[in-house]
RNA sequence: CUGGGUGUGGCGCAGUUGGUAGCGCGCGACUUUUGGGAAGUCGAGGCCGCUGGUUCAAGUCCAGUCACCCAGACCA
């Protein structure tokens, strides 16, 4: 991307509306455009850094089988009026809308009913389970309080997976199955270190929920946790009936904020029963339907993992998330002329600063807004010595690499 | 939803006892600069959130309303 044709700019002082770092920096850095509180478009740079994230969570849950495909935001309340959530006194986050013929639709807060609803049509027999799910999809939920830049907002970015099951033994399995490859995401995305599974209620019909709490001084959760054991769990199930469940004293833990990134149930058959989606099994008898469902906010991740990696300068992105690998940057006019070839042969891998008549100081301080993992300067003191100068974004570290390697490793 | 706060050029802000709006940055043109956010000259840009009221006169006072921020509550 070259910057001098891209719409979008970088701003020295960010609206006094975002408090928050990420809200703050993405802002500031082009990334993201505030329309309303909790409303927000997402800019090139942006986008990119949601599709990358996608891109791993799709890799991921692909390894394991799972199908993506994509729903309808719009919603027919009849599924949802027969679990008892289309009313807003059960549901008071709705967005509500209406069919010019006068009848009322909801946008999507969640799925589970549309996605059970649908599946009545193509599940029959225990030989069409189990089924694994998943979508990425802009869910609406009129928060009562909007807030901390993309971490809470009123139309986010959305994976959900649902998984259905001929016995709660099964569910168990792929709940456990999940577990591990959430951790791989969340690791693989930067923010495996400060991730952890966190013991969250889990309503009526399983003990526990597990969340994924990024530990984080802005995340609105309060957990508790104990580092050696490993174990964490949600202020909202605390109490001596569950310290005594996970084995820990209350002073072996310690209370911090955090932020959910992830959550997954056993939904057991809360859906499928009301729904009345059953199979016929081997015996030629009906029987439930057991279903699970895992949620990765994916707007939010993205604002997680850019709360997380930053410094004084601005963003610091995880390569495996980075819209570019890396900033280019040329001084002189060989230089340029170099850096444009470069640019011309590998497009996808630059964001090239070609923008004219801007000081070298300002373009290094919007590369280090920006925060991709590296800054390649290209000037007559580099060719001099036929090399680019590679400096890492996360430690400031710069070197001479001379110019055919670094086209090479292209 | 409760409590507190804020709405004035693109962004950040000032605006006194009511008298017709200003600063910094940014933006445009030109000149000189060019390895860490340059300097000069000239210039453009505002129904003071919105509606109503008081007044000869409202950014300023009053009422209503909308939006935004913070804390809390809520978050299936």
């Amino acid at each position: 991307m070259k910057m001098s044709q891209s719409f979008v700019k970088t701003l020295r002082q960010a609206s006094g509306e975002e408090t928050t770092k990420n809200g703050a920096l993405l802002t500031r850095a082009g990334y993201i455009h505030k329309e309303m509180a909790g409303i927000y478009d997402f800019l090139p740079l942006g986008l990119k850094v949601l599709e990358n994230i996608k891109n791993i969570i799709r890799e991921e849950l692909n390894k394991i089988g799972c199908e993506e495909l994509l729903m309808s935001t719009l919603q027919n309340p009849e599924p949802w009026e027969k679990t008892n959530r289309f009313s807003n006194q059960q549901v008071d986050i709705w967005f509500k809308t209406e069919l010019s013929s006068g009848g009322e639709l909801g946008l999507a807060p969640t799925h589970e009913e549309p996605v059970t609803e649908l599946l009545k049509s193509y599940v029959k027999s225990y030989k069409d389970l189990p089924i694994h799910i998943y979508q990425f999809q802009t869910k609406f939920r009129n928060e009562k309080r909007a807030k901390s830049g993309i971490l809470r907002s009123r139309e986010f970015l959305m994976k959900d997976l649902y998984s259905f099951h001929t016995t709660p033994e099964e569910l168990d399995d792929y709940y456990n199955q999940i577990m591990q490859i959430y951790q791989t995401i969340f690791k693989r995305v930067g923010i495996g270190d400060i991730t952890y599974p966190t013991f969250a209620s889990g309503g009526i019909f399983s003990k526990y929920s597990h969340e994924f709490q990024t530990l984080l001084p802005v995340g609105e959760d309060t957990v508790y946790y104990n580092e050696d054991k490993s174990i964490v769990l949600n202020k909202e199930v605390y109490s001596p009936e569950v310290l005594n469940d996970l084995g820990v004293k209350p002073e072996e833990l310690q209370a911090t904020t955090a932020a959910e990134v992830g959550n997954i149930f056993k939904l057991q058959t809360k859906f499928t029963n009301p729904l009345g989606l059953k199979y016929s099994a081997e015996d030629n008898t009906e029987k439930e339907i057991y279903m699970g469902c895992y949620g990765i906010g994916v707007s939010r991740l993205m604002g997680v993992i850019a709360e997380v990696h930053t410094d004084d300068k601005g963003l610091v992105w995880p390569e495996s998330v980075a819209p570019f690998k890396y900033h280019l940057i040329a001084i002189g006019d060989e230089g340029t002329k170099i850096a444009n070839e470069l640019y011309e042969k590998h497009p996808d891998q630059f964001l090239f600063d070609n923008r004219d008549n801007l000081r070298i100081g300002e373009k290094f301080a919007d590369a280090d807004l920006i925060g991709l993992p590296y800054r390649i300067v290209i000037s007559d003191k580099t060719l001099a010595e036929n090399s680019v100068e590679i400096t890492e974004r996360s430690n400031g570290k710069s070197k001479l690499l001379p110019l055919k390697a670094f086209q090479k490793n292209l």
